[in-house]
DNA sequence: CATCAATCTGGACTTTGTCTAATTTCCGGA
DNA sequence: TCCGGAAATTAGACAAAGTCCAGATTGATG
């Protein structure tokens, strides 16, 4: 029998999770790392900033950008575009997809293991691939 | 024998195409739907801008971005979202999928008769598909 | 010509994101 | 403990994309 537990994202694994992704574990960072992790949401950047001031103002804007673009430059978060007006970080790495209510907004996880894209055709000579998005829009039948 | 002609989009034929999508063909519609048609590439509403004002300034950036909306409305063009900071319309509204350079910006077609994808999850209850979009992300090999 | 609806316009405004110069924090060595 | 420098943070100015609105223009109709 195999019990799974499920990871608790407290501020004092941040830590060692920002390590692991060679990111200097600063009191800041560690907040948003866990704005993220310990909610497992897509999340912008004004969310995170308001996040991560709810009591008493402790992280400016500036260092909410600029730590977001870390993370994403080491790898620890992934960059979501959807929506024209903002950019959507997203803590799940792991090859996935994206459904996305363009009413209300909401983004939600579509695990990439049962879905196959074939048939793609070659990539230009001198091209290698990044990443491919795949994002199913949905909306309310009327 | 069959002869295939291709379709010049002269400003000419604008006023029919817009008649055709329930769009009253004005000056400043046929330059942006000339704009889009007659290039085929998929531009943001500042090129969009740019190349209706080349020789003396004709249309305002109010008019632009309301056309461009209408346009989309009227189901003339697609919106393209792969560019954290603008929006592209693309006179091509038939299925397809979409290659992103992402140093360079530029964007180009995938035809997607070619292309399958399986293993979608059933959608929630209540929701319908408005489209699926699939962007390739490529960069020039270091 | 007069009227009215549709369209267009300049420009103020908002939002998202960037940049910079000054300050604060952190750490290792004397 | 004190000092110096590197790394990180900050406030606030700035830029770019897009929205909004009140007034002007256009064009059709009687
Ligand atoms: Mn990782
Ligand atoms: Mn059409
Ligand atoms: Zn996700
Ligand atoms: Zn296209």
């Amino acid at each position: 029998m195999i019990i799974m537990t499920r990871m608790h994202y407290t501020r004092d694994n941040m830590a060692g999770l920002l390590r692991g992704h060679d990111i200097n574990p600063t009191h800041q960072r560690i907040e948003i790392a866990h704005a993220l992790f310990s909610r497992q949401e897509h999340l912008s950047a004004d969310q995170v900033m308001a996040i991560v001031n709810t009591r008493h103002s402790e992280t400016s804007k500036a260092t909410v950008y600029n730590t977001l673009k870390l993370f994403l430059e080491k790898g620890l978060v992934r960059e979501v575009i959807v929506d024209p007006s903002k950019v959507f970080y997203d803590p799940n790495t792991s090859p996935h997809h994206h459904l996305y209510e363009v009413d209300s907004g909401k983004l939600s996880d579509i695990d990439a293991t049962q879905v196959q894209i074939s048939g793609l055709p070659p990539l230009p000579a001198g091209m290698v691939t990044e990443g491919i998005d795949l994002i199913v829009r949905v909306r309310r039948t009327d």
